[in-house]
RNA sequence: GCGAGAGUGGUGGAAUGGCAGACACGCUAGACUUAGGAUCUAGUGCCUUACGGCGUGAGGGUUCAAGUCCCUUCUCUCGCACCA
């Protein structure tokens, strides 16, 4: 069989699409909202080593899926851009003094190109790329909206330091203590720096998810970062201070059992209240502290170490006197940076009382168990039980306890209910070049001051160096004459910010600018806003859980709180596609020599092979690994509908059996097709192809709407059949089949008998054949007889069209 | 350690509690040929000459009937990891 054209078929096609504008989308205001779908796949990043196979995956699930709904009636928003800023453009002017514009933009035009030749079907009109100057002067914009709201602050504290990039990392950007991005070991470092108050959205990011069609996995992990947690903050004397020591607990009904307390080592009273005779020993633990980085106060720390800081507390229910320690297992930025103690129902307390010989008294006690309870317990327990050795308070079941201890020292006024999350607020900048530069000046007089709105966007100026200073300063630092301008506030000398924003910046509202990619007035009309918002079904890798799609969210809710944006979730839907695996099944890397490039499938056996066996590989959501010999399956499948297009096409009409089948395939194609199902679908068209396949001639009614099935799928030999059936107008604007229910079901159904639970024999009986009938014919066959003979029949089961059980026994 | 997800032929995978393995790859045999990443026909879970038996990580359970529901357990992947 001749291998079909599908190097020119696919060029005419692609030709086609874009001089037509064939899927140009435009807000028709006579469609109605609910025939309006807008369809996003996560924009990549234009690196140097050009598309991946796994960036497909993902754009030929949404492009089939967009395809299909068009078909269907409704209007389509599908656009595609570049998430354009980011460090590997950088460090490569570092190394070779190519500005990073001119390689961003050479990427970005090699990434068009490959977008382009899988043939998706997105308005090019609407391209986006995120560093060029008409798209961060929105994103400037919209961090003075933040400015003004109090939610982006310059702040100096110890963060995350990636000695390799050269720049701060928000906590998000940190796994395992590693760069996200190069893996190189996070350290600290204390610099001026801006944070977006992220944190004033915990209560509403979370609520958010509940309304949510995302996968459940990816809300709990949203759900876990965030980590809201429910307690008491108490304030304890400190016994000759005036000052007293706030710490939160989620365990208030514990308080009696509280035999230490523990601060931080970094906790602003560290100093003072140390006595004289503590002093060195608490120096030098500080020290030691600060030296340390994350990963190894957390993974080395297994035993735990401290020093007593010589000063006590007073615990407010009993009046105990009880000492005040410092250990690094306290986190200075969690809840108030010091804790009650409470070693018998807290594991961490209970390893630091044993190896420093604290006392340890137990105030809970499982349900069921009885006293006496002076003992020191022999093991630490954390669940809930019942209040002991808590005053009044005793006998009180573990949530009672907790709401009438918070209740009693709020009417004490030493403490009260309180909130408090692990979300952090997010470090904002970053000391490198290829970032929106952040538009406010600082002037001695006026302070930090925003630049005015008329005067972004705020450009990039030439630098000499790219290289990262590595003192915390970016290489505008090193440009005086951009550097050093007037204050717009008071006219006088003031100094430009010189971080830039992080990549995240941009990626946070693209898909807002896709609404209205040239309005030069505003970020985006609000009439064209509401026309398309929310996004309906965003599409892209799991990797963005906590990073993108959390800072995402963020800045829609803070542009729907000053009234841009119509709605406070901007992702209706998520689907997170799975890995691509090399064949090997391992990750795909250069260093493994398993990476497919897509430029090859698409050269040797056709863009349509490619997005056709990409889903047909398996669900959409898991993932598998490439394999070529599979991709040779699918492209004989297209070749074998090419072959089989050449037959003569028949005015006559199938035959009942080949009409089943049709209705059928349209049925589960339309079905699995609406669920992203597509690897069955495409299963079941092959399953109608095999047949049709045998024909010498091809019914009319039979061969076009397979065709137009099959269009979505592999749009450009999709478009090339339809106009061998002589119709002129492209095949992406025709109507789907439509089916008809009563032609997908058959007129005879095998059955199946079973005795016992085995197959024994099964028969053919009309569809919808009475239960009584199924039972005697299955009785009566000589097969079964052999298995029920001499045996007691206790029960016969039928379920119609389907079996019949029959229980014997003896 | 905590949380989530997944374990089905040689391979990718399919199965509203009702015929396990659709579809595809690979393999076997045959046909054909303009020798191609061909095509066509038949076969292909395991054991057994057969009758039949056994089979969805392992072990229990519910049910007439379990890949599917429940319990226990193992392995792998991902996320979090002293968050008081």
């Amino acid at each position: 069989m001749a291998k079909y054209p599908f190097e020119s078929i696919e060029k005419k096609w692609q030709k086609r699409w874009e001089d037509e504008k064939t899927f140009a989308a435009a807000e028709d205001p006579s469609v109605p909202k609910e025939k309006r779908r807008y369809v996003l796949d996560m924009f990549p990043y234009p690196s140097g080593a050009g598309l991946h196979v796994g960036h497909p995956e993902g754009y030929t699930a949404t492009d089939i899926y967009c395809r299909f709904l068009r078909m269907r009636g409704y209007n389509v928003l599908h656009p595609m851009g570049f998430d354009a800023f980011g460090l590997p453009a950088e460090n490569y002017a570092i190394q070779t003094g190519t500005h990073p514009e001119v390689t961003t933009m050479a990427n970005v035009d090699r990434f068009r190109t490959q977008i382009k030749s899988l043939g998706f079907s997105y308005d090019w009109d609407r391209e986006v790329s995120t560093c060029t100057p008409d798209y961060y002067k929105w994103t400037q914009w919209i961090f003075l909206q933040l400015f003004k709201r109090g939610l982006a602050y310059e702040s100096e504290m110890p963060i995350n330091w990636c000695p390799s990039c050269k720049t701060g990392l928000a906590n998000e950007e940190v796994k395992d203590g590693l760069c996200d991005r190069c893996h190189t070991k996070v350290t600290r470092k204390r610099i001026r720096q801006w944070v977006l108050k992220i944190t004033a959205y915990a209560d509403r990011l979370l609520d958010g998810l509940d309304g949510l069609d995302w996968p459940e996995p990816i809300k709990l992990m949203q759900r876990n970062w965030i980590g809201r947690s429910e307690g008491a903050s108490v304030h304890f004397e400190l016994e000759g201070h005036e000052e007293k020591l706030e710490i939160y607990t989620t365990r208030p009904d514990t308080l009696f059992g509280a035999t230490y307390m523990v601060l931080s080592p970094e906790h602003p009273y560290v100093e003072h209240i140390t006595t004289l005779e503590q002093k060195a020993a608490v120096a030098a633990y500080v020290e030691a502290a600060a030296r340390k980085s994350d990963l190894e106060r957390t993974d080395l720390a297994k035993e735990k170490t401290g020093v007593f800081t010589g000063a006590y507390a007073i615990n407010p229910v009993n009046g105990a006197k009880i000492p005040v320690w410092i250990s690094d297992y306290v986190l200075i930025s969690y809840g108030t940076g010091a804790i009650m103690a409470v070693p018998a129902h807290d594991e961490r307390d209970w390893d630091f009382a044993k190896a420093f010989g604290l006392p340890i008294i137990q105030v809970v006690a499982a349900p069921g168990e009885t006293g006496p309870f002076d003992k020191t317990p022999d093991k630490c327990t954390a669940a809930d039980g019942f209040a002991v050795n808590s005053g009044k308070f005793d006998g009180l079941p573990t949530d009672q306890a907790i709401a009438q201890v918070t209740a009693w020292l709020a009417e004490k006024g030493i403490g009260k209910k309180a909130v408090n999350y692990k979300l952090r607020d997010w470090l904002f900048s970053r000391q490198r070049y290829w970032g929106e530069p952040i538009p406010v000046v600082h002037c001695e007089k006026c302070g930090i001051v925003p630049l005015d709105e008329k005067d972004l966007p705020l450009l990039l100026p030439e630098v000499k160096s790219y290289a990262p200073t590595g003192t915390g300063e970016s290489p505008l630092a090193n440009i005086p004459e951009w550097v050093n301008t007037t204050c717009p506030c008071c006219g006088g000398p003031a100094k430009r910010e010189t971080n830039t924003m992080p990549q995240w910046a941009g990626s946070c509202w693209y898909y807002l600018r896709y609404l209205d990619p040239k309005n030069a007035d505003a970020f985006v009309d609000p009439a064209k806003e509401k026309y398309w918002m929310p996004v309906d079904l965003y599409v892209g890798g799991a990797e963005h859980a906590v990073l993108h799609l959390l800072y995402s969210r963020f800045w829609h809710k803070v542009l729907f709180d000053i009234g841009v944006v119509s709605d406070d979730e901007p992702f209706r839907r998520l689907v997170n596609q799975g890995m691509i695996l090399g064949e090997d099944n391992q990750k795909m890397s250069k260093s493994r020599g398993n990476v497919v490039n897509p430029d090859d499938i698409v050269r040797d056996f056709g863009a349509d092979s490619m997005r056709v066996y990409e889903m047909f590989m398996g669900p959409l959501q898991v993932s598998k690994p490439w394999s070529t010999a599979g991709l040779v399956g699918v492209s004989r499948f297209l070749e074998r509908a090419w072959a089989t297009s050449e037959k003569p096409i028949a005015g006559i009409a199938p035959s009942a059996e080949h009409l089943k089948l049709l209705h059928k395939t349209i049925k589960k194609v339309t079905l699995d097709t609406d669920t992203l199902n597509f690897n069955t679908a495409i299963s079941q068209m092959m399953i109608f192809l095999n047949e049709v396949s045998k024909l010498d001639s091809l019914p009319r009614a039979l061969w076009e709407p397979f065709v137009v099935m099959l269009a979505p799928y592999a749009p450009h030999l999709g478009e090339e059949l339809w106009e061998r059936l002589g119709h002129a107008a492209g095949v992406s604007k025709v109507a789907w089949p439509a089916y008809e229910e009563a032609l997908t079901l058959d007129d005879e159904k095998e059955i199946v008998v079973q005795v016992n639970g085995k197959i024994r024999d099964r028969f053919t009986a009309t569809a919808g054949g009475a239960e009584d009938a199924l039972r005697e014919t299955a009785l009566a066959l000589p097969k079964v007889r052999e298995w029920t003979e001499g045996k007691q029949i206790a029960k016969v089961i039928v379920v119609r069209d389907k079996l019949v059980n029959i229980v014997v026994k003896g």
